[in-house]
DNA sequence: ACAGCGATGTGAAACAAACTCATAATCCTA
DNA sequence: TAGGATTATGAGTTTGTTTCACATCGCTGT
């Protein structure tokens, strides 16, 4: 049976108008091609829709079956209509996030809040131990938004600034390090190394300091979680190196000490990954805008209070 | 935007094949069609239904969202097409009944009990009201049996009788004219006699006996139950003529009699009008089948009862 | 990194289906 | 029962879909 959203229509307007000639107007087309049309529709489907004893046809039983179809498909079409005007609009369309480094997080949620506010039709996710691949996952459109602190040169990525921020050394307040006004390399080799599971090219410490300085420490503990990697600086289990939005949380806390990296202290710059195509787009920007200036609220809170 | 059902079938054939080649497959069509189909597709919509930079093409986000639809629709389409399957083979149908003679409901309601268990798929109604232009109503499709006790030759309409009856009179035992053996249209001269609101052509006392003798009774008061009617009878507000299938529940009630009409009583004959194209249709047949045999099981208890 | 293969895209032509026009047949109403 | 309204039919045109042949593009393994 050979059933087409033509014939949906067809029926749906038959009923409305009350008969052949009438539903042809409606629908823009002869009379004559309806009446084709229904005739074919009755071959295919090899039941009576239409009671033709009478002069302006009705339904039949069976054509009321179809009718009711209509009417529950027809609203179901324009709703799809409707969802793609939006996003051909650029008023929905999909925002799934990568975050190459885990600390993101923290910045991440107040941003996402802020954005789910403006963009309500905007399906955010954000996917997690996508983290290896996130730029190939971001070409082949499995995700649209990836954080990372390393630009590549990529066709159809463009990488915009997001902000700074500055890889802190934090330890228990009775760690021997504490003493120091600043941590170098060299201080890190008969340290217990608390970080976040992931391969080390993508940790600060490694990429900054250690791995530039041919260090080993004395041993790494990976966990998932900041809260916990903070408990087990806490509890001198370990030492750790973390982001200046994640530290400034803590650095009023007595029980931890934060030190800059070397005397100068490390600068790192986070960019977002975007494919070029949807840069243009107005949710887009307006995450960005969001990514760019959100999270340097948080810095300045911390810098606020840290000339108290 | 020009969706077909064609659209929703490549959509799941692509995902469910995972790819275009082995979609094309599935559908019996070419690749290269696939590739035209949803290209245009595509374009209607205005929206990039599918990921391309991988090789074997993906859904997109949009392109969900169409997934998710066709989902929906398609199971329904299959629903309607196994109704259709039912249709035809008879298995389902409509039975739609218009009665011109109220106290059918008597015996309807038991034929009709019996019949929707045997055929669950037929949409069984009935429909009061209709009860002036039935015939008319049967032609148009608007009913599909009729129950009558006047045959007519109607082209396209076939009458099968059913099972005969009598009409009795009914009125309190503390009435004058329960002390004659019988009565005769001259009894109803000064009587009340209550009967269905329907015309009174279609009435057996009156085209039976009334019409005939010209006698008019001293009033009639119109009454659309049964259960009132004997009410009514049984405080001796009127008496009534009632078929033999409903007294018999009276019959052996102390504050009712019932008597033939004149000497000899009356026998009426009841007739199913049925369009000649349904008479063979399996559903049908088995219902007049019910309706001949049934309400004379009815009868037949009554006989039994009247024996004792 | 590149070769080779498997998968998708494209253009022209064949094919199928739907529509229109003109007109016939039918029903309804006055 | 005549006239207007409604639906049916057949031929021809138009529109859209499919196929064929071939170009192009990506993935996979070495």
């Amino acid at each position: 049976m050979h059933l087409e959203f033509r014939h949906l229509k067809t029926i749906k307007a038959i009923h409305e108008a009350g008969g052949l000639a009438r539903a042809a107007d409606m629908l823009h087309i002869t009379q004559s091609a309806l009446s084709h049309q229904i005739k074919g529709l009755e071959a295919q489907a090899g039941v009576e829709l239409f009671v033709r004893r009478s002069k302006p046809l009705k339904l039949s039983a069976a054509g009321h079956r179809l009718l009711r179809l209509a009417e529950k498909i027809l609203p179901e079409i324009a709703a799809l209509e409707d969802d793609f005007a939006n996003l051909r609009s650029g008023k929905s369309g999909r925002l799934h996030i990568a975050i190459e480094c885990h600390a993101c997080f923290e910045w991440l949620f107040p941003v996402l809040e802020e954005f789910r506010k403006a963009w309500p039709d905007v399906d955010v996710d954000i996917r997690p131990g996508l983290s290896f691949d996130a730029l190939p996952a971001l070409q082949k459109e499995e995700v649209d938004l990836v954080v990372s602190s390393d630009p590549e040169k990529l066709p159809g990525v463009t990488f915009s600034p997001l902000f700074d921020y500055e890889p802190v050394f934090v330890a228990s307040s009775a760690h021997p390090l504490a003493s120091k006004p600043f941590v170098e390399a060299e201080d890190f080799r008969d340290q217990m190394l608390i970080s976040y599971p992931v391969d080390r090219a993508r940790l600060d410490v490694f990429s900054q300091l250690l791995i530039p300085a041919g260090v080993e420490p004395r041993g790494i503990r990976q966990v998932e979680l900041t809260a916990v990697i903070l408990l087990l600086v806490a509890s001198n289990r370990g030492v750790s190196v973390l982001p200046d939005w994640v530290v400034r949380e803590v650095r009023y806390n007595s029980d931890y000490v934060t030190r800059p990296l070397t005397k100068a202290g490390v600068t790192r710059r986070l960019y977002a990954a975007v494919r070029s195509d949807d840069v243009e787009k107005p949710f887009m920007s307006h995450v960005l805008q969001l990514a760019r200036t959100e999270p340097l609220k948080l810095q300045r809170q911390f810098a606020t209070e840290e000339q108290l």
